[in-house]
RNA sequence: GGGCGGUUCGUAUAGCGGCAAUUACUCGUGGCUGUAGACCACGCGGCCUUUGGCCUUCGGGGGUUCGAGUCCCUCACCGCCCA
């Protein structure tokens, strides 16, 4: 499919993108360039509906794999996913059921896409081989690993030391996971530095099943420069999902921290890194951060949605936020004109309850064609912009 | 099997029997800005005719009390230690 790549293009690889490799860099640049196409596998659990920022950096790592010849595997872990990772009392028992697992791959391969030409790598399952192992053939897995070896992991440690539980359920998930590399004979696998742990139990379960080395490579984490805090943070509320219409992906990666720029900039993106230098030049250079982020957060959208697209969301984004100006496009509700403004605000569910609704206007968060409302039983008319708060607007139709 | 401790708002925490109930983080609104972030202010169970009133909350169920996260009993779950 491709030509034998030189030494040069799998180093600008991993060099990018890449953290640490094991065994060692100039092993993996050797079996890379041996012209033999090799397997490679990047695993993920379907827990959430969404793809975020923080995964992509991933994908791009298989993108350039698959433009090297080599072969790459999507595993869904929809039997891992049902063991998950219980932080808290009550999660311990929620297992995701059946359906939603199900409903949450499709909509990952829809992101996937986005990066990943469709038929340009393979979608595996690891209920496939993990369902049906019998106790026998666990038992002579869980020979290969120590009570030691595992414990060791920062969850464990964590956990023990604040006196939670730890599960023998969620102990073995690291044998589970890495019974994927031996059940799939990869030659690799990809994934972020926390990971790390994982992999390596794959890479060990493969050389002592299989006798061959597997290829670890540990991606960078999305991570703030500054306060080495995940920028991407699905607790916290504030991530760029792929699945982001154009505009919104272009507010929320506005919204970020001025020093996620960069990051973003190199991992989660193609953009050359002479680029990336200049920006980084510039900004020490004094010039207005928010010129760069503007054109960090342009080359996101012009990533997942096109040159156009890109250039309209900064236009909105400028007319909206920066002027204080209406967006192009404005949610239209019909049938609602006579309402009280909390009526509306609440029935549209604009707020979680009334008392919220009226909070809002009382802070003066609540705007009818620019004037803060005041009265909450103000009714609506046909016509009216109501503004919610700094970025939600809905118009009054018939 | 035994002993001890725990279960309170998304998370983490306070709470000598009279509180819709502390603090921190997250979150929301406003201010300031460069859209932010940082910072400051306010808010964060629900409903209302809102200097106030009403309703529903502190694992489940019972009890003591004028009054119970708060005391007692019991069940469930969790942790630690001993066997």
């Amino acid at each position: 499919m491709s030509e034998i790549p030189t030494k040069s293009q799998i180093e600008e690889l991993f060099g990018r993108y890449v953290d640490t490799i094991f065994p060692s860099l100039e092993k993996a640049v050797e079996l890379l360039s041996s012209g033999k196409p090799l397997t490679f596998y990047l695993g993920i659990d379907p827990t959430g509906p969404d793809i975020h920022l923080g995964h992509t950096t991933n994908l791009l790592v298989l993108k350039k794999l698959i433009k090297l010849g080599h072969k790459v595997i999507l595993l869904m872990g929809d039997f891992t996913a049902q063991t998950g990772d219980p932080t808290g009392k009550d999660s311990t028992r929620k297992v995701l059921d059946n359906e939603q697992v199900l409903k949450n791959m499709e909509t990952y391969l829809d992101q996937v896409n986005k990066i990943l030409e469709k038929d340009s790598y393979v979608v595996r399952h690891n209920s496939e081989w993990l369902a049906g192992l019998t106790f026998a053939e666990i038992r002579k897995l869980a020979r290969h690993i120590t009570v030691q070896q595992t414990i060791t992991r920062d969850m464990f440690q964590k956990r023990l030391a604040e006196g939670k539980a730890i599960t023998l359920e969620e102990f073995l998930y690291p044998l589970m996971q890495g019974y994927d590399s031996v059940a799939m004979a990869v030659d690799g696998e990809i994934g972020g530095t926390d990971q790390t742990f994982n992999m390596m139990m794959g890479r060990d379960l493969v050389g002592a099943i299989l006798g061959k080395e597997k290829i670890v490579i540990t991606t960078r984490l999305l991570e703030d420069p500054e306060t080495k805090k995940k920028i991407m943070n699905k607790s916290e509320g504030s991530y760029v999902s792929l699945n982001d219409s154009a505009n919104e992906m272009f507010g929320k990666a506005m919204a970020l921290s001025d020093s996620a720029i960069l990051p973003i900039l190199t991992y989660c993106t193609e953009v050359s890194l002479e680029k990336v230098n200049d920006l980084a030049e510039r900004l020490k250079n004094g010039e207005n951060p928010k010129v760069l982020k503007e054109e960090m957060a342009k080359e996101l959208v012009k990533m997942y949605y096109g040159p156009e697209p890109a250039e309209a969301a900064v236009e909105n984004f400028t007319k909206v936020f920066s002027k204080g100006g209406l967006p192009d496009d404005i949610l239209e509700l019909a049938n609602c004109a006579g309402q009280s403004i909390v009526d509306l605000i609440f029935n549209n569910k604009l707020a979680l309850s009334r008392s919220e609704a009226k909070r809002l206007i009382e802070q003066g968060g609540v705007k009818i064609d620019e004037q803060t409302v005041s009265d909450w039983d103000q009714t609506v008319k046909v016509g009216e912009v109501i503004k919610i708060g700094a970025r939600r607007f809905v118009k009054v139709v018939s």
